[in-house]
DNA sequence: CTAGGGATACCG
DNA sequence: CGGTATCCCTAG
């Protein structure tokens, strides 16, 4: 038996094209459940008399933990792991005992992993023709141990590999498990037992969209919260404390339903607290959420009681904006129960309807309190024009600027408009001598180096307002109809726009791009942080001996992200305000060894930056995709791999590009290995109106090599993202 | 009063 | 669900 099952899972781990650990492995063996032990609950328990037939997903879910039978969940499940058992039972009615033992063994592997026709019909698996036919047939076969599936055929294994990176493989694996994880914990009803610990660590490696369909998921689930519910109830405080500690953090978060227990804690805890006290209900005690931030509570309260939060507000914006203080207790919020059946969406079955005494027993009779928090609100262009305004006449006196009626700040707190102010105009704040959050002090470095002489200049121009940056590149038009660039759009001018909208690139784009994966840190010899991930093209050196202008000016112009560079590439692009280059004074070493290849040609007469696109400048495009990486650096294999697209902007001498037209194809086919299509429709059409200048000569071009797969590692700065950008500059310059 | 940090709301 | 804006709380 032994080797026919390491035979199924040796082709099983093929056929399911699993590149590493299987889950199966880190499972215990099946067996049989012992007569005391609990039957599993659920499907196979209902359809099939033979307690032994479990499916895979009871042990990948981890039902098969030993707890205590949890009651069977509510109705409506479906069967999930039943036609396997089915199979298995109709087609071995004359086996002996022992052979159909083993039938059953080899069937619940290879029949699930091998037999199409015979698996799981929710289960999702790949059918790439590698798959072998299945060991167990119903015509006997399965009592001739010879005919066994064929030899796992590795070489086939590596032919439908996930378009993944190398680098990035490693997030399939299992994470590591915690010193006290190495061994199997005992299966207990506990909650750090066996079946949760297992179920997650399968979830870790496994995305729930691998393998396993919805409902399927949900069915375990309605399980697993029935437990976790039961166990949680048992849990004081510290173990809480302790399990939260113990707990890996999961790549792949596995979905946690609420349970029953849960929702009438979290109500107990609104009518308890109120609206908005989200943290405090999480923190009470008396109650018990399974690993549920503050956050979550409230999106469960805003599911099970719909519109009662809004209405809150509505309240509460009543309140605020005619006395400025809270809510009184004197209107008349929905009750409990109506709130309960006030259900927006098709109620589901799991939906446990209460009653209105059950509310009652179970302690809630009154309305929900609404949140004393005051009602957000955010600030308007006018309020900002008047912090500003406020600003001159009073400095940082907040409370002055509060209590001045011209101003408008009647309902805000001092505070507030400090924290506005803050975030609006920091350097304004910063030069009133007060720091800024360190976030913000990232992007507003006191001490200011070249990074920041352009920013100095543009928040004089605008009022103090540092530039913000645009989310998207993109055209807006402003009030006055004139076609504005949002990365300088002004106050007055960007009403709407969001700061915090604008200000995203930079806070997403601007510290290193590898700063979340340290992996690639470490692999640098150097292991230097700040290191940009520009690799500069070999051919770099003959470049620059044919361009020695130029070898200074615009290398740098490909993805600054080196560490002081407090722009990306379009951020800084704008051609009014900023010059990058500027900002940039790298010694020729410094982009020597990093990620991306960029062998600029630009006259240094020219606009440096080399995406830049005036209106008679050249733009240098060539389907020639070769290029010659530094393998020096671990991400010239990323580079390399065949989904990596790759824009190439050749060399083109200035009189040529002026003089010569062609077309090329456009920017979004420069990428080599791409899989979609970034480009909108509208910029879809607009390639065929496109031209570009190119270089009649040929060799070393400036080669911009971006990937969508780096695009993680980079955040805005590189990969799809630049592309985009890449795209929506043509556009704006009308291309 | 500000600094600092936490909590919550809101948005994509 | 994560990021950001807004609001809240408290120490000093």
């Amino acid at each position: 038996m032994e080797p026919r099952i390491a035979t199924l899972l040796g082709d099983a781990a093929l056929a399911s094209d699993r590149t590493t650990v299987d889950p199966i492995s880190l499972l215990p063996p099946p067996r049989r459940p012992l007569p005391v032990e609990p039957t599993p609950v659920g499907d196979d328990g209902r359809s099939n008399s033979n307690p032994t037939r479990r499916s895979e997903y009871d042990y990948l879910a981890g039902e098969h933990h030993g707890w205590p039978a949890a009651p069977p969940p509510p109705q409506s499940r479906v069967k999930s792991g039943v036609p396997i058992a089915e199979v298995l039972n109709d087609e071995e009615p004359q086996a002996d005992q022992a052979t159909a033992l083993a039938a059953r063994f080899s069937g619940r592997l290879s029949d699930i992993l091998l037999d199409p026709s015979k698996q799981h019909p929710n289960k999702r698996r790949k059918l790439d023709g590698h798959t072998t036919p299945p060991a167990v047939t119903s015509n006997g076969n399965e009592n001739n141990p010879l005919k066994l599936p064929r030899l796992p055929q590795l070489p086939k294994k590596t032919t439908r590999r996930p378009r993944i990176p190398p680098l990035l493989q490693g997030l399939h694996q299992p994470p590591p498990l915690p010193p006290e994880g190495r061994l199997f914990p005992p299966i207990t009803g506990e909650t750090g037992g066996f079946g949760r610990n297992i179920g997650e660590r399968v979830g870790l490696r496994t995305p729930p969209e691998v393998g396993r369909n919805r409902r399927d998921r949900e069915g375990d689930n309605e399980v697993e919260r029935e437990i976790s519910s039961a166990a949680a109830s048992n849990r004081t405080t510290g173990e809480k404390e302790q399990e939260k500690n113990r707990r890996p953090a999961p790549k792949y978060k596995k979905r946690n339903r609420w349970s029953e227990q849960e929702t009438k804690d979290l109500l107990q805890g609104v009518s308890k607290f109120g609206i908005g006290s989200w943290k405090k209900i999480l923190e009470w005690p008396d109650f018990n959420f399974d690993h549920r931030t503050a956050v979550d509570l409230k999106d469960r309260f805003r599911t099970c009681c719909p519109g009662q939060a809004e209405k809150e507000n509505e309240v509460a914006s009543f309140y605020t904006s005619n006395s400025g203080e809270g809510p009184g207790l004197n209107k008349s919020p929905m009750t409990v129960s109506e709130c309960k059946h006030k259900q927006p969406r098709k109620p589901r079955g799991d939906t446990h309807k209460k009653t209105e005494a059950e509310l009652v027993e179970m302690g809630i009779e009154r309305p929900f309190e609404p949140s004393k928090r005051r009602r957000r609100r955010e600030f308007t262009e006018e309020d900002d024009q008047n912090l500003l305004k406020g600003h001159e006449k009073y400095k940082c006196s907040w409370h002055a600027m509060r209590d001045d009626k011209d101003l408008g700040f009647n309902s805000r707190h001092p505070t507030d408009l400090r924290d506005r102010f803050r975030i609006r105009y920091p350097e304004l704040y910063q030069k009133a001598g007060y720091r800024l959050k360190p976030k913000e002090q990232l992007l507003f470095p006191k001490d200011k180096g070249e990074t920041n002489s352009q920013e100095s200049a543009s928040s004089g121009a605008s009022g103090g307002q540092r530039p913000d940056t645009p989310k998207k590149t993109q055209s807006l038009s402003s009030p006055d109809g004139h076609t504005t660039i949002p990365a300088i759009t002004t106050t007055s001018s960007s009403s709407n726009l969001r700061a915090h909208t604008l200000r995203q690139p930079l806070l997403n784009s601007f510290p290193s791009p590898f700063e979340d994966f340290p992996d690639v840190n470490s692999e640098d010899d150097e292991g230097e942080g700040g290191r940009s991930p520009i690799t500069l093209n070999r051919n770099i050196f003959q470049w620059a001996d044919a361009n020695p202008s130029q070898a200074n000016t615009t290398a740098a112009s490909a993805y600054l992200t080196t560490g002081d560079a407090g722009f990306n590439l379009f951020a800084g692009m704008d051609g009014y305000h900023i010059n990058p280059l500027a900002t940039l004074k790298l010694p020729a070493a410094s982009i020597t060894n990093n990620g991306l290849s960029a062998m600029p040609s630009y006259p240094p007469t020219s606009n440096p930056l080399a995406l830049s696109f005036p209106s008679n400048s050249t733009v240098h495009t060539t389907t020639n995709m070769g290029m010659n990486m530094i393998n020096t650096n671990p991400l010239s294999s990323l580079l390399r791999t065949p989904n990596l697209p790759t824009i190439v902007f050749p060399h083109v001498p200035v009189s040529s590009a002026r003089n010569a037209m062609h077309n090329l194809p456009p920017p979004a086919d420069l990428l080599s290995g791409l899989d979609l299509d970034m480009r909108t429709e509208a910029q879809q059409q607009q390639q065929q109106h496109l031209g570009y200048f190119i270089d009649d000569g040929s060799g070393s071009g400036v080669s911009y090599a971006s990937s969508s797969t780096l695009a993680p590692l980079m955040g805005q700065v590189g990969g799809a993202g630049i592309v985009r950008g890449v795209w929506d500059e043509f556009e704006r310059r009308g291309f």
